[in-house]
DNA sequence: TGAAATTAATCCTAATTAGTACTAATTTAG
DNA sequence: CTAAATTAGTACTAATTAGGATTAATTTCA
């Protein structure tokens, strides 16, 4: 293949592919966020009060590493979770280095109220797929993954 | 199905199709935005340049409908790019409530070179796959997509 | 042991994002 | 024709994002 200009750029047989992939996220990111809608939680601080339901509470590195929300970030969400008593700073028994970051009483009513209306209200889309079609999708979207890892 | 609790919401049959989605694009995503590396453009002022080359300028409606980028954050990304002179606001010919926006010289040459070079990045990975497993890639997104519309 | 390297979190900056309110221009209807 | 509704863009706020510098604590290893 000789190589690309400004003018047979845009005729690549990917892009098609591409932006389906972007699209298809997006939708499903704008539906996820429009479940949040009337609830004080933004997407990424309920990402972080469902990561920590369940959970005797995690270091920042651990939520990091599970919501894909980087550091910096994550120090804003986890104050703005704190100034509404959701979550709370402790110490961490061995590593001093380590913050362990746990859900308030407040914090686990709000995990149990909202993570299961928000696991329904996406439940209600993801279920018009058949068991057959997740699987296709699931191994579809595995092999799109692998080719940027 | 029962309601939902705390307990059983984490193990709905859809929720591993849904963390492969996320994965997917943000695998995706992390993959283009390394390709700006050491250029001067964000990937949402990438996008904007991208979106008016090989053009005679478009509205900022225009730009946002097919960069998705509203119309608010749209400003900015404008006025960045307005700032390194690679784009110029124009006054609409007739429509006064339009703003036409267009490449610069600086912004065109910045365009035929690094649009080629970011489709060719991308066309790295991308051809990885076969037309076959291209079109089925884009069947299952096309299907995931319709879901949330 | 003690210096060097690593790790965890915070702080800071620049940019993007959504959303609301606002101004100006145009179009629509009565 | 004129008032009302719509449309386009800007201004502003709050939150998220990435990335780099910094600080404190821990681990490694010579």
């Amino acid at each position: 293949m000789a190589e690309l200009t400004k003018d047979t750029a845009g005729k690549q047989a990917f892009l098609p592919l591409m932006r389906e992939l972007v699209r298809a996220y997006q939708a499903f990111s704008l539906y996820d966020a429009a479940g949040y809608q009337g609830v004080a939680l933004t997407p990424a601080q309920a990402d972080v009060i469902f990561t920590l339901g369940n959970t005797d509470g995690m270091s920042f590195k651990e939520i990091g590493e599970l919501t894909l929300i980087t550091k910096g970030t994550l120090t804003g969400v986890i104050d703005r979770l704190e100034a509404k008593y959701l979550v709370q700073r402790l110490r961490h028994e061995t590593d001093g280095r380590c913050t362990l970051v746990k859900l308030t009483s407040a914090g686990e009513a709000v995990f149990a109220t909202q993570f299961p209306r928000q696991i329904s209200y996406l439940k209600q889309r993801f279920d018009r797929l058949s068991k057959k079609e997740r699987k296709e999708a699931i191994a579809v979207l595995k092999k799109l993954r692998a080719l940027f890892e």
